[in-house]
DNA sequence: CCAAGATGGTCAAGCTGCTTGACTATATGG
DNA sequence: CCATATAGTCAAGCAGCTTGACCATCTTGG
């Protein structure tokens, strides 16, 4: 493969990320969200399941833990998230998703899947998900890091 | 598709490009160009060509001119690119790359190519060529936004 | 041909989100 | 029980972007 290849392939591959996550922003916000980057995205993602520390957040977000906790601090103020003792360890605390994080979680699963849906009527379902299966098997930790 | 496979989707598409942008911005900085960003990267593949106005460039980036004019001012500090009369417009300003510039413009494409290598050890190189006919479908004009 | 508006570019000031550095509170291991 | 590591926060600084103002040059309609 050339060299002028691997860079189209690298454009491409950056533009359909960059379209994807104005994309889900966008519907995000257009469901009446305001306020939220995507970067906060990110970090409910990693939220979601069971709630998270702000040094997990920090490593997930590849950011200091400085950086995470001031965006823990701001989506508390907006009310998505919320501290709570940590149950085994009194120096740390879990940040949880409160019901309206998880109504904006809901929020940004139904945008990327109306962002989504016209690659399924692009190239059909099938092929959908082998690109999906495909994208895992290349980086299956690759860095989700709200900047460049 | 359900809702948190377009999100899974989504996620995986993000990590390829992170994990790409981070490997190919690691690769020009080990080949020797210090002091360069993702961002510069981005403009210096809408300038290869023939040049461009500070003006295509912001909209290019999806900056305001003025944050692309000040990038300009730092690529032309490093000696990356310099700053032409238009040759039609007075007005207005070619910005062209130097031999500097083209050496890492180079760089780039050889640190894409390493990076994109894995891929083809692991899928082969015409499941990686559909995986890049694939994507340049879906998003033929993404937006290449250096932040997010 | 000229006046009026549009466009290309820059300067200056301000804001946002990140960083580094310093500190306290709690955990852990010898 | 003490020494060190770890979780979290506060504070200050910085980089890169934005908005606002401005000048030079172009384009257009009368």
């Amino acid at each position: 493969m050339q060299n002028s290849e691997a860079i189209a392939l690298s454009a491409a591959v950056l533009a359909v990320a960059g379209e994807l996550t104005q994309r889900i922003n966008e519907g995000v916000v257009a469901r009446g969200f305001e306020g939220v980057r995507p970067a906060h995205g990110f970090a409910f993602v990693r939220l979601a399941p069971d709630g998270a520390t702000v040094t997990d957040l920090a490593a997930h977000l590849g950011v200091t833990k400085q950086a995470a906790s001031q965006l823990v601090e701001e989506l508390v103020r907006r009310g998505y998230v919320e501290r709570r003792p940590h149950p085994v360890d009194a120096r740390a605390r879990l940040i949880v998703l409160t019901e309206l994080g998880w109504a904006c979680t809901r929020a940004a699963e139904e945008a990327a899947a109306d962002a989504v849906r016209p690659w399924v009527e692009l190239l059909g379902e099938g092929e959908v998900r082998v690109l999906c299966d495909r994208l895992l098997r290349i980086a299956p930790y690759g860095p989700i890091r709200p900047t460049w």
